[in-house]
DNA sequence: CGGCTTTTTGAGTATACACTCCATTTTGGA
DNA sequence: TCCAAAATGGAGTGTATACTCAAAAAGCCG
């Protein structure tokens, strides 16, 4: 299945739809008509390229998980704050992948696939800001960096869902604020 | 329009099923074919009492929002121990409502009324935090005292967040911690 | 252009959903 | 015991959803 330009074209404006969608409103905005209609595309050709929607919101999901974290090639060299800096740039400048992140992991809740994949993917996160903390010196233990991972993590992830539901929540002030405080 | 006691226990059954079904499987799963199943109720009883699912829906949400906070006869003399402790007892006795809580709190920013509702009662939480930390002198102005409490609830909401994702996620022991650091 | 493949169209299907209607049964106070 | 009000059963309605299919159109390559 060789595939035409116009098909890749096709793909791009269904993915993009169905991205603004869900960060709009969420799963519940995301339904194959409104896809097809913002992409200009009817229903069959959406079943040429994927084989239901649940795959074309997955891939959007995804997306979300892996824009969040910054270059995995800097791994084992940056900073906390270069962390703290990235997940800052994401919510900021990514907000339509950042509210499918949020919203994908909540109802992910209730998908056992989806929770694993974003579990797994917390865990990765969690090791990564502990190894960071330990690089500084901020904790005394390899457990303690875990621990205060895990909280700086949970209120990075709190504020943002904060702000998720009010947009003029000043996010990036309290994430600085949080990890003045726990990252100490 | 003077209920009968039979109606009244229908009534209860019905809330009941709503809020297991709530709990185990959010939104998605309180169908009203399931609510009515688990209840051992038809579709025109159910409406005989409720004006909408919605409604069902919605007063099991209150009872959450309100399930989080501790005694409002309290407020203006606990400290921020008691109000943690609060909050993890919620999440680790009422595991049920913790986990609508949450769940609402999310679908809720697709819903406007819901959002408002709960960004409504999170305010009121954040300044009983603060006041309390005010209270403690864990803060040097109103000011530092709010963004303080804003951080440690983003922590706590992130941490049963997280909890609620990985069962076996140790919630009581971050939270305690996530105090020690931010309560500070 | 000619011929094969991919892509698009758009009407059509099946299903799950919230909700309605009303005849029948049950309740509880007088 | 009687009866009006309340509660129930259960078939039925309308609608939105994800998804299918066969024919037609458009793209690619010699």
């Amino acid at each position: 299945m060789v595939r035409y330009q116009v098909g890749i074209r096709t793909e791009q404006r269904i993915l993009e739809a169905t991205r603004e969608l869900l960060a709009e409103g969420g799963l519940d905005a995301a339904t194959l008509k409104a896809i097809c209609e913002r992409a200009g595309v009817q229903a069959g050709s959406f079943y040429n390229i994927f084989p239901s929607k649940e795959q074309a919101v997955l891939q959007i999901a995804r997306e979300a998980i892996q824009a969040v974290d910054p270059d995995p090639d800097l791994s084992g060299t940056e900073t906390l704050d270069d962390l703290v800096d990235a997940y800052i740039r994401f919510i900021t400048d990514q907000s339509d992948l950042a509210r499918v992140y949020l919203q994908v992991a909540v109802s992910g809740s209730n998908d056992d696939s989806v929770a694993r994949r974003f579990l797994r993917h917390h865990v990765r996160r969690v090791e990564r800001f502990a190894d960071a903390m330990e690089r500084e010196s901020l904790a005394a233990s390899k457990e303690e960096a875990v621990a205060k991972a895990e909280v700086l993590l949970g209120a990075l992830d709190g504020l943002s869902f904060r702000w998720v539901l009010d947009r003029s929540f000043d996010f990036t002030t309290h994430a600085r604020f949080a990890v003045s405080q726990c990252g100490r």
